[in-house]
RNA sequence: GGAGGCUUCGCCUAGUCCGGUCUAUGGCGCCGCACUGCUAAUGCGGUUGGGGUUCGCGCCCCUCCCGGGUUCAAAUCCCGGAGCCUCCGCCA
């Protein structure tokens, strides 16, 4: 939800933040009426109201004779904010569906247009060469190791479902753990999470507009499978005020992660890239408003901070603003090379939701004046199931094997290679 | 699956039987002031949140879990729902 005060009072930003995102602009001027329409409704009943007031407090304490008549009078008062009434509510109903309809707002300087007009920030690490053999792609790699069974996976719950086994579990294991680990240098608190969350949760964080279709939804018990720990971690605080006095409050939740990739068919059928079920660990972050930029760009430093760990090769993006969420303020990816595609997949993305989330969720914090105001929500990806396809493609050998990153050695036992069964 | 209880202004709490000065009590916390040569103690005052209106002081409305209803008038009465807790049963 986006501050009503900015639409007001800068109607052509939020008009130009629907256009950079490809969205109708006039969803804008909808807002705008409604809000209108619900100010004069409730300034209407608000005055009808209190000449009841004032009218019922003669009644308790008329005589008799003069009691009737005021009766008479109370109950015409009475149909009338009867009917101001309604039409109050009507046109908060209209509000809200109108509120709810328009996006966050995008920040002034996100590129404009749709996925593929994304600006890259930068490139960091040199792409793998294999000298002398064909690089192997991460399923082939995943069955020599004994690490990825995705044919028993579909066998026993359908496609886009594997197993980790053996070497592959363990090198999920050390991978969150290694994520976890750094968070926790960090000051981010550890937390697992709960996987089903609450329609009003689910709706909150804004995953139940546009992509909707994305989520499982547990019908019987109308509650949804997260696709992210960001879920509950934006609900965990929903109708609080909390205390930013001493900074963001920073949490790294690991989650399993459920994606129904609606409308993906044919896309990424092959391996671990693309999956119903993986696991992550994410940070996440309430923070003051003012500082959720710098904060925005500290959860960039430290996703980058872990591709560094892994050792792999890979580009940061500024996501343009028709590919952002409708929480987004602005997105930014990191997305390691992959060498059998040729291409940079996605690693991480990091989100500033501004207000956005915290104004459905209603989480707040007291300002410098002991005010309350909505906080800021931010997400990052720290590591993902999806990582093992890039450390298990950049870091094969002629052999079959693949070589541990240095960083994540401690993590695995002190293991330095993963060798074919 | 069954039974019972609870939900009030950051937290705790009075009030609900019997509708109107409930314009919601008190405590904790927090803020300000006073006093004390310190951080303490004490006293006094302030402190729910949201909305409308106003240059501003202010004024008005809403808010006692939510939604309906009764009534001139609902924290209070009636109906429906949600959440939380406890116990029993069953299963791990």
């Amino acid at each position: 939800m986006i501050d009503l005060r900015l639409v007001r009072e800068d109607t052509d930003l939020v008009r130009a933040s629907q256009a950079a995102r490809g969205e109708d602009p006039s969803t804008v001027d909808t807002l705008v009426t409604a809000a209108d329409r619900r100010r004069e409704s409730v300034g209407r009943a608000d005055s009808l109201r209190a000449e009841q007031k004032v009218l019922g407090k003669r009644v308790s304490t008329a005589g008799p004779e003069e009691r009737l008549a005021l009766l008479v009078q109370a109950r015409d008062l009475a149909v009338a904010v009867k009917a101001a009434q309604a039409e109050e509510s009507a046109a908060d109903v209209a509000l809200q569906e109108a509120h709810l309809a328009v996006p966050n707002v995008v920040e002034h300087d996100v590129p404009a247009g749709g996925e593929d007009d994304y600006v890259v920030l930068k490139e960091v690490g040199d792409k793998p060469t294999f000298e002398g053999f064909t690089p192997r792609d991460h399923v082939e790699i995943g069955q020599l190791l004994g690490a990825i069974d995705t044919d028993r996976g579909s066998k026993v719950s359908g496609a886009r479902f594997y197993f980790l086994t053996g070497q592959g579990a363990l090198l999920q294991l050390a991978l969150l753990n290694m994520a976890v680990a750094q968070a926790v240098e960090t000051g981010f608190t550890p937390v697992i999470t709960p996987s089903l969350v609450r329609p009003e949760v689910m709706g909150g964080t804004g995953y139940l507009g546009a992509h909707a279709a994305e989520i499982y939804r547990l019908e019987i018990d109308d509650l949804y499978l997260v696709g992210t720990s960001e879920v509950p971690l934006a609900g965990m605080h929903m109708a609080e005020i909390i205390d930013l006095s001493a900074g963001p409050r920073r949490y790294a939740g690991w989650s399993s992660c459920y994606r129904r990739e609606a409308g993906s068919y044919g896309k990424d059928t092959q391996g671990i890239i693309r999956v119903h079920q993986f696991d992550k660990v994410e940070m996440f972050s309430y923070c003051d408003p003012a500082e959720a930029r710098d904060e925005h760009k500290r959860l960039l430093a430290w996703e980058e901070q872990m591709l560094a760990k892994v050792e792999l090769p890979y580009r940061v993006i500024d996501t343009a603003a028709g590919d952002l969420g409708s929480s987004a303020a602005r997105k930014y990816d990191c997305e390691a090379w992959i060498p059998t595609q040729g291409r940079y997949r996605e690693l991480t993305s990091t989100s500033n939701c501004t207000t956005f989330q915290a104004r459905r969720l209603n989480i707040r914090f007291r300002d410098a004046d002991g005010r309350p105001q909505f906080a800021a929500t931010l997400n990052g990806t720290l590591a993902t199931t999806r990582w093992l396809v890039a450390i298990l493609e950049n870091h094969q050998q002629p052999d079959g094997s693949v070589l541990v990153p240095v960083a994540l050695r401690p993590f695995l036992g002190g293991r330095e290679v993963l060798q074919p069964l």
